[in-house]
DNA sequence: CACATTTGACCAGA
DNA sequence: TCTGGTCAAATGTG
């Protein structure tokens, strides 16, 4: 599909009638999910499908009616990976304080966590990280066929590291596990090499690494340039790279695979104070893997000319 | 004995 | 009122 922009709204024009040709395939597919309900592989391939055109869809909004498409996908949640289906990931308590380790006055009260996270969805061969966790609770979500497990770092007692983890088997593999990240490790790890074993783990190491120095040279950014999380601005450059072939974008969700997440982060250390990048352990499952990130809109804007000036 | 896991209860927010 | 996140006592493991 391409679409040949000769003039704002007749581009606008043609890309509405895409979106609307997408969603009538959408509509078709959904049909066809309902009739086929009792066949999984069948509903897994269907359910595929319709992901695919809604991604390519967003897109197409987003591209050609940024305003109205950044408004209606505001609260849209995660997309899942092209290849499966969508799992029932909570959103439920983004916490928009700063990476605060303050003491809770109420024990039974949620503590804040680091208000940048990032998701992977991984193997189960890969998903150890290479870091130390312990369970502190599970609880079986409502609509999903696995429970969630509660994680935090091994080390926040002794180090007062207040990483934490989300951990559940997605609903259509359960050779598959969805991995919500909480928070950056502020302990020492016993062995550096473990954090690089593991795909997911050296794109952690990769973006926890940028956040240790990132500066965003922005007005808007400078009260919480010391700790601000690379996540952050990779949203904030959104609007550019949901038109470019880089990421894409689900509204205040983010999705790349590891080739992309390189991207992402060389091109926000072209306009950020961090001196040297640092080079992950690259391997073709670091490549194939999706990450997803969190958009926080209450960091300051980085648009797309100061990005690509 | 020290540390990890399990699990029911509690709590905040939607 | 319901749901998800956390706590903490009980239990398991080496």
């Amino acid at each position: 599909m391409e679409v040949v922009v000769t003039d704002g709204s007749r581009a606008q024009a043609q890309a509405q009638q895409l979106v609307v040709a997408e969603l009538g395939r959408v509509k078709e597919l959904l049909r066809q999910l309902e009739l086929h309900l009792h066949e999984p592989d069948l509903c897994r391939g269907l359910a595929a499908q319709i992901v695919a055109l809604t991604d390519r869809s967003i897109g197409i909004a987003r591209s050609s009616f940024p305003s109205a498409a950044a408004a209606h996908f505001a609260d849209t949640p995660p997309p899942a990976l092209v290849s499966g289906t969508p799992s029932p990931l909570s959103d439920a308590s983004v916490d928009h304080h700063p990476f605060t380790t303050t003491p809770n006055p109420n024990p039974k009260k949620r503590k804040a966590t680091a208000r940048w996270r990032s998701q992977v969805r991984v193997s189960a061969a890969a998903e150890e990280d290479g870091h130390s966790w312990r369970k502190y609770g599970q609880k079986d979500i409502l609509g999903a066929k696995h429970p969630r497990g509660y994680y935090r770092c091994t080390h926040r007692n002794t180090q007062g590291c207040a990483a934490t983890k989300q951990v559940q088997r997605t609903d259509h593999d359960s050779s598959l596990f969805d991995v919500v990240y909480h928070g950056h490790h502020t302990c020492n790890r016993p062995s550096s090499s473990a954090a690089i074993k593991k795909p997911h783990a050296a794109a952690q190491s990769l973006l926890q690494s940028l956040a240790a120095g990132l500066t965003v040279d922005t007005e808007n950014a400078t009260d919480c340039a010391m700790t601000q999380p690379p996540v952050a601005a990779v949203a904030s450059v959104s609007p550019s790279l949901t038109t470019s072939p880089v990421a894409s974008g689900y509204g205040d969700w983010w999705c790349c695979d590891g080739g992309e997440l390189q991207e992402v982060v060389s091109a926000l250390a072209a306009v950020t104070a961090v001196a040297d990048v640092p080079e992950p352990a690259i391997d073709a499952d670091f490549m194939n893997l999706n990450y997803y990130f969190e958009f926080d809109p209450s960091f300051g804007a980085l648009d797309s000319a100061t990005l690509f000036q």
